[in-house]
DNA sequence: GATTAACCTGTA
DNA sequence: ACAGGTTAAT
């Protein structure tokens, strides 16, 4: 657990309006990611040396642990720098740089980043004039592609909860149930170190204990629910793993649904304990590629009744039934299309309270973390200055990432991928899979 | 089928 | 009271 070989930084270039980590990675998508706030000098020492024009420089480190290795990455305004870190026996010098392509192609397939973000920005702005006003202060706001089953009990925890409190089970569940895969020395003071561990199988949480135990962690009565959901799903798909894939067959069921359609998919998800319309959606939208999808909450309510004049009980609060959870969908769906789900967050994240001092004039600044007390809703137009030197928007070079990979790949054995290499990671077939579809959003024009 | 109370726990 | 709802009982 001791010992791996520190392994520097690389650089990939990204626009910071393509992504922005502080904002995506803090916005209650993903639940798991640990955040460092770096020191003045460290965070300009470990990086690449930054050619030609000053740049923002990072502020701060997020890492995730997947079921082989910790990914850590820091952004600049106009790159990302990503490292793994693999747990002992440590690669071989051989098959290092495979790992590393490994990584990279994670990358590319959490953040989808062959969905060009700014396009989608210029047809949401140009349907939607709502939308045109949000859009210069919450920039490079995207969807991850999620793990399924991750995703399905981060969402079961999620129910009348906040962000902060969803953290803090979903961390403690990975504590409880996984053995941790290594530690890792703090950014700040490498003297502390921290322990990081994997999401548990599904076959680990379907043990009948399981919720008791949650509901001494505090889960409430979320902890039935995910020991229930996770007993269903192995009694109905198995937990068989494959020789060189950890990944149970339950949780290889779940990631086909990213085949079946919005339907077929949803009504699969709404077999599970703890599972609605709302929970469903969240999980078709974030790990199953169903991209129009928009979780109608009650947040997502507010908003559609202040900025889309929509329908909502007199004053104050109204119960979101599916009658009107189908009508406030349906009707924003008309209005962003096809990337609907997508434009719902970038709002959604929006009009968080704790990004209330989020802003693209200091494109590394994150906002406040989440339960960190922030600033009272201020007038929203009248914050909309101060942000005139911002990059030009440059648009993304998809090209860069694949060109990469593939020489990363090259090198190690003059072939392709191995499409199961990494669990976490896309397969070969789905990279393939997922380019098309892209190709096809990106240059179709709007109606 | 549509409505409604109860639900764990933390924080405003 | 409310938090990015859901279950179980009318």
């Amino acid at each position: 657990m001791v010992g791996m070989i520190p392994t520097g930084f690389k650089a990939l270039p990204l626009p910071i309006l393509q992504l922005s980590l502080a904002a995506v990675l803090r916005c209650g998508q993903s639940f798991r990611w640990s955040i460092f706030q770096l020191q003045e000098s460290e965070s300009q020492a470990s990086l690449p040396p930054q050619a030609g024009a000053p740049t923002v420089q990072p502020t701060h480190e997020y890492r995730l642990c997947l079921r082989d290795r910790v990914v850590c990455l820091r952004q600049s305004s106009d790159t990302l720098f990503y490292r793994s870190v693999y747990p002992d026996p440590q690669p071989t010098i051989t098959q290092l740089p495979l790992r590393e392509a490994e990584t990279l192609a994670w990358l590319n397939d959490y953040f989808q980043l062959d969905v060009n973000l700014l396009k989608l920005y210029e047809q949401w702005a140009a349907r939607d004039k709502v939308f045109a006003k949000f859009q210069d202060r919450f920039g490079g706001i995207r969807m991850l592609r999620q793990d399924p089953w991750e995703n399905l009990i981060s969402f079961i925890c999620s129910s009348n909860n906040n962000i902060s409190r969803i953290t803090k089970m979903v961390q403690g569940l990975c504590k409880q149930y996984s053995s941790p895969l290594l530690s890792l020395p703090n950014p700040n003071s490498p003297t502390e170190e921290t322990l990081y561990y994997p999401f548990p199988a599904p076959s680990v949480l379907a043990q009948p204990d399981v919720g008791t135990m949650l509901r001494t962690l505090g889960f409430g009565y979320r902890a039935e629910f995910i020991q229930r959901t996770a007993k269903m799903l192995v009694d109905e798909h198995g937990t068989a793993t494959k020789l060189d894939d950890p990944s149970e067959e339950s949780e290889r069921w779940l990631m086909a649904l990213r085949n079946k359609s919005t339907t077929e998919a949803r009504e699969e998800l709404l077999k599970f304990i703890g599972v609605r319309r709302k929970v469903a959606d969240c999980i078709l939208l974030m790990s199953l590629d169903k991209n129009e999808v928009i979780p109608v909450d009650t947040h997502v309510h507010q908003i559609a009744m202040k900025h889309y004049g929509m329908k909502g009980a007199s004053g104050g609060k109204s119960n979101m039934t599916p009658k009107l959870y189908d009508e406030l969908s349906s009707k924003l769906v008309g209005i962003w299309g096809d990337y609907a789900g997508w434009a719902h967050t970038v709002l959604f994240t929006a009009d968080l309270k704790s990004f209330s001092n989020y802003g693209l004039s200091t494109p590394g600044t994150p906002p406040s973390l989440p339960g960190t007390p922030s600033p009272k809703k201020r007038s929203r137009a009248s914050q909309v200055t101060s942000q005139d030197d911002v990059t030009p928007i440059t648009p993304i070079a998809p090209s860069t990432v694949k060109r990469k990979i593939s020489i990363l790949a090259e090198e190690v054995s003059g072939l392709s991928l191995p499409p199961d290499t990494l669990p976490e990671a896309v397969s070969l077939a789905d990279r393939v899979k997922r380019r098309r579809r892209i190709t096809r959003t990106d240059s179709s024009p709007l109606p």
